[in-house]
RNA sequence: GGAUCGGUAGUCCAGCGGCGAAGACAAGUGACUGUAAAUCACCCACGGAGAAACACCGGAGGUUCGAGUCCUCCCCGGUCCA
């Protein structure tokens, strides 16, 4: 339905097939995106980059639903396992290392295809975002941080205000970070990122992409959310992050932020339950799934697949289906033979 | 059987006789251009709706200008005594 509308529309539009060739396969966490793509990078010869923003963490595997080397089956993953868990990781950082592994594989004559759930990474490199050069101004950040810690965000807000009046307008106050993002854009450039926002939206594909987003119905999606969940317990998860603890991993680090895994320090740092602790990362997994489907349902020119349109199948039934989707998608995108 | 406390949205829970019903959670919707598994916003008590009027707090009556709030009876649940 939503998938054949999309699919209609590109070609009306015959939207320009240009630019080198790029498959993308996403959906919200637990849609079961992993066993697809093995199928797909096998069916196309592609190796796999990894848009996802905690996998690329070491030692963080059971949380963060990593592929195993098993369920590899022998196909080339991309940007798993690049850094350790106190390091800093973000778009611009990915954006960057994805080209890289982009370019490699194109060197070995190969298709490359964009799998993970991070919805902002995979536009950053689709749509070729343009970020600021500079390098971030820490100690600017954390004098505005300061600032509002003492005059609250609506002060921060007001200073926003000032410089830059589109920006405000469309950050509310309590938006903190992305009120301290827009000030220090405008620090480091003297221009308003509502402007550099405004350009960069315009920009076109970079890619001559396939944007498949993988879907199910949502009673089903949150059933497997929480099925999953309690595997991540009986696979130790709490083993896990003791052991990330050990390293000296602490909350307020960017992989500390992942789901799962700040749950689970604070019931280690005797803060509730590991019920309560257990029923959070549930609750909070499905918010997620959640924002990310609002973030691809906002995505210009994907093409949904859509698990309850194959609800009398099993799931490899269902995959199998849907591969054939996207393989009739590529061809006519001209993208494989 | 007697005593007593309570029945308000999917859940928990507020509510001096002026309530078209507070708060929280869940659900739903959305934003997002260097923390994105982050951060934030909106919405949410039948229906209908531009506004008004009608309807709403277990059920039925009553008192009152006015009842979720008081009274009576009934139904349901908790606790205590038998």
């Amino acid at each position: 339905m939503a998938g054949e509308e999309k699919r209609e529309v590109l070609r009306e539009t015959g939207q320009s097939a240009s630019g080198p060739p790029l498959l993308i396969l996403t959906g919200p966490t637990a849609v079961g995106k992993t066993a697809l793509s093995i199928s797909l990078a096998k069916a196309v010869g592609g190796e796999i980059i990894s848009a996802d923003s905690m996998q690329v963490y070491k030692h963080m595997n059971i949380g963060s639903a990593k592929i195993t080397k098993q369920e590899m089956q022998g196909v080339t993953h991309h940007l798993l396992d690049i850094l350790e868990p106190w390091e800093d990781f973000n778009v611009v950082t990915f954006q960057r290392r994805c080209k890289e592994a982009i370019a490699g594989i194109y060197g070995r004559g190969n298709l490359p295809i964009l799998v993970g759930g991070t919805g902002f990474y995979i536009q950053a490199v689709l749509r070729d975002i343009a970020f600021t050069e500079n390098e971030d101004d820490v100690a600017y950040r954390r004098e505005l941080e300061q600032f509002a810690e003492k005059n609250g965000d609506v002060a921060l807000h007001e200073k926003l205000q000032q410089v830059d009046a589109a920006s405000a307008e469309a950050i509310p106050p309590g938006n903190q970070k992305r009120v301290i993002r827009a000030l220090e854009y405008f620090h480091l450039t003297g221009e308003p990122i509502s402007l550099h926002n405004e350009r960069e939206r315009q920009r076109p594909d970079a890619y001559n992409a396939c944007y498949f987003v993988l879907t199910d119905a949502r009673t089903a999606l949150y059933e497997r959310i929480e099925k999953r969940v309690d595997e991540m317990m009986s696979q130790g998860l709490v083993a896990e992050v003791q052991a990330l603890k050990d390293m000296g991993c602490r909350r307020g680090q960017t992989a500390m932020q992942g789901l799962g895994y700040k749950e689970i320090l604070d019931y280690l740092d005797g803060i509730g339950t590991l019920e309560e602790a257990v029923n959070r990362i549930k609750q909070e997994t499905r918010h997620f799934a959640k924002r990310q489907l609002t973030w691809f349902r906002r995505e210009r020119d994907v093409v949904w697949l859509d698990r309850s349109q194959y609800s009398g199948k099993s799931r490899e039934q269902q995959d199998a289906c849907m591969l054939e989707v996207m393989l009739q998608v590529a061809r006519e995108k001209g993208i494989i033979e």
